[in-house]
DNA sequence: CATTTATGTCAATAATGCTGACGTATTTTG
DNA sequence: CAAAATACGTCAGCATTATTGACATAAATG
């Protein structure tokens, strides 16, 4: 199993491969999804809010609009959406009744369901065939490459 | 330094953890550049068409739309744009007259030298501290989830 | 000469993001 | 308790990147 590392290391034909396989790469890893999403009118962005609602029902509207740092405005059109369409509903907090809390509904929750299933399909076969330690590899380049305060969070949700 | 793989493999957590470093790192990868961009009222699209004009000088329009794989409409908007800042120029074929072969002009040479510049040393930085070896579980990984024709497009690229 | 290919363009539309401004309900603070 | 801060929502306008469909031109090919 001894792989010979490359010999002569970050080279600028290194950089540039790294550059255009994430580029190819993160193409391949959303383009699953996007199709399925394109039949009910949904798109990236509402993918990553249920995504993350799913993750953590229960969650803030303020702590998804920390996570996927976009503007207010965005997120309320997004979730306007998502909530016209009975994929996600809003409770007010009880501690706090100004928050509102995010849930996936029924509905949200089958989604969420057929969206990781084909997520899953290609990240899983890539991990498959990669093994188990280039999966290592690719989450600590991917962790490098990240700001501090996106790692801060990606660290954060694994506990 | 024998990395002990992950005992359990493949597990939900472990692919809930690659969508979202992926996420959080593609982030991360272009923040950068999108920041320079905007100073010049360029975006993400306007780079993508700069680096491969830039890594394969005098490509032609088609090869360019195959592999950004937009429409030749939005491709279009991007090149008119570029050449109206006068980054990029256009020449016509002289084997075969209807193709049309791009080119960097020394002001282009000079925006995707700054672009890479950025660019560059966050990649160097998260090659460099994960090492050697996780690279190229990185690019390992990344082959995987691309689709059979960008890995075509990509590996060809290499040679 | 008819067809195909490579490219460009016009028009309309959609998804995702932005800034700025304002409003309301609720909690915290001095 | 009054003032300030916080959490959230919304209205209006705009930009970027992408789409589809239709049409046009020049050049190569069979």
């Amino acid at each position: 199993m001894g792989k010979m590392p490359n010999p002569r290391f970050l080279r600028d034909e290194d950089l540039t491969q790294g550059i255009e396989a994430l580029f190819f790469g993160y193409r391949g890893f959303t383009a699953g999804p996007d199709l399925l999403l394109a039949d009910r009118g949904l798109g990236r962005a509402h993918h990553r809010a249920l995504h993350f609602i799913a993750r953590d029902p229960g969650l803030t509207v303020g702590k998804v609009l920390d996570i996927l740092d976009i503007t207010k405005q965005s997120l309320s059109r997004v979730l306007r959406e998502l909530m016209d369409q009975n994929l996600v509903e809003q409770r007010q907090g009880e501690q706090d009744r100004r928050q509102r809390h995010l849930w996936l509904t029924a509905e949200g929750e089958a989604l969420i369901v057929s969206l990781r299933t084909v997520q899953d399909a290609v990240v899983r076969k890539a991990f498959a065939n990669a093994g188990a330690e280039a999966v290592e590899g690719f989450l600590s380049v991917l962790e490098g490459l990240m700001s501090p305060e996106d790692l801060a969070k990606f660290s954060t949700m694994r506990k």
